[in-house]
DNA sequence: GCGACAG
DNA sequence: ATCTTGTCGC
């Protein structure tokens, strides 16, 4: 069972989160109209309404037929490919050290359970918006759903069935991440893979505290140890059109390593892009594809920062009753 | 006032 | 996100 791998948090990115307030207020303090408002603040305000719109249309339970019945490997040739997954999605995006702007988008379709990629759309975009913390996927999510509507109009039989995306769904201050505003444009069911914690809540006074074994009233997500070769877990939540329960199993037939296939081979394939590009010249904005690739490099990423020994001690799995911040 | 903050 | 080698362990 998945749910045995759950494991109570006592990892420093943990430590951090906070209890949502009850009486929740909005995310973005307005200042008291004393100095006029940042830019960044009229953004946050104007986000915020926008993330609260398209929140209405999100979905949190399977509406597709695979998602129903988890139809798996040994049987999945003896029903109609409608009733099975067959093909997943993985979005991410990569840097270039210097540029806020440039970066390279990566959308891969897998075959599944066979976790090989079936397709690749891997190009240069230009990203204006900021990154704002709780607020990613108005820099990110333009650029990949150009790319799924992309393959919804060329070829549309390879469609994923399920996106995995590099961020949260909806564990999030709002509970609309960018797996969850990817999944509602785009009208496909999502899933939220981050690597790291994000607090749902900043502490915000002294004594203020979240019990990572719930207490009541909604799950936003799960820590997940995706492999026994790293005991750093990753975040898994819902984002658009599928259950909390199915996005597990989905995040769990697509390990192979502690990134999920999806994600990890859309990162591997985006990074291996910019590292063409720098080794190119720097004038070319396109770039010829070196077949050269670092079977070392790429693997000391697959299994991340272990955690540190002192940290080690938790033997204490959470179990299937797993509640995570109160809504 | 300062640090933290998915990617 | 990005800057970055080797190294310890199964």
């Amino acid at each position: 069972m998945f749910f045995r791998h759950l494991f109570s948090v006592v990892r420093k990115t943990a430590v951090c989160v906070a209890m949502e307030a009850s009486n929740a207020t909005a995310s973005v303090e307005c200042k008291t109209h004393n100095s006029p408002p940042s830019v960044e603040e009229v953004l946050k305000m104007k986000w915020e309404r926008e993330q609260k719109d398209l929140k209405e249309k999100m979905l949190l339970m399977d509406v597709d037929d695979w998602s129903k019945l988890k139809i798996t490997t040994d049987v999945v040739n003896k029903f109609p490919q409608k009733l099975c997954l067959r093909y997943v999605g993985g979005v991410d995006i990569s840097f270039i050290k210097g540029d806020d702007v440039n970066a390279c988008a990566a959308f891969v379709v897998l075959e599944f359970p066979e976790l090989k990629i079936i397709y690749k759309d891997i190009s240069m975009v230009q990203l204006t918006a900021p990154y704002i913390p709780g607020f990613l996927a108005f820099r990110e999510v333009n650029s990949l759903k150009e790319k799924i509507e992309k393959l919804k109009n060329i070829q549309p039989s390879i469609l994923p069935q399920v996106v995995l995306v590099d961020g949260n769904g909806i564990l999030h201050p709002r509970g609309f991440g960018l797996a969850c505003h990817l999944g509602v444009l785009t009208d496909l069911p999502t899933i939220g893979v981050a690597k790291n914690l994000f607090c749902v809540k900043k502490l915000q006074d002294a004594g203020d505290w979240l019990p990572l074994i719930g207490i009541s009233g909604k799950q936003h997500g799960v820590i997940y140890r995706s492999c026994k070769e790293s005991t750093n877990p990753i975040y898994i939540s819902p984002g658009h059109k599928i259950s909390m329960e199915t996005a597990i199993w989905v995040v769990e037939k697509c390990i192979n390593y502690r990134i999920p296939e999806p994600t990890r081979q859309a990162d591997i394939l985006s990074r291996e892009y910019i590292r063409s590009l720098c080794n190119k010249g720097e004038s070319d904005k396109k770039p010829s594809h070196k077949k050269k690739k670092r079977e070392r490099g790429q693997k000391r990423n697959e299994f991340d920062n272990p955690m540190p020994s002192e940290t080690c001690e938790d033997e204490s799995y959470l179990g299937p009753g797993l509640d995570l911040w109160d809504s």
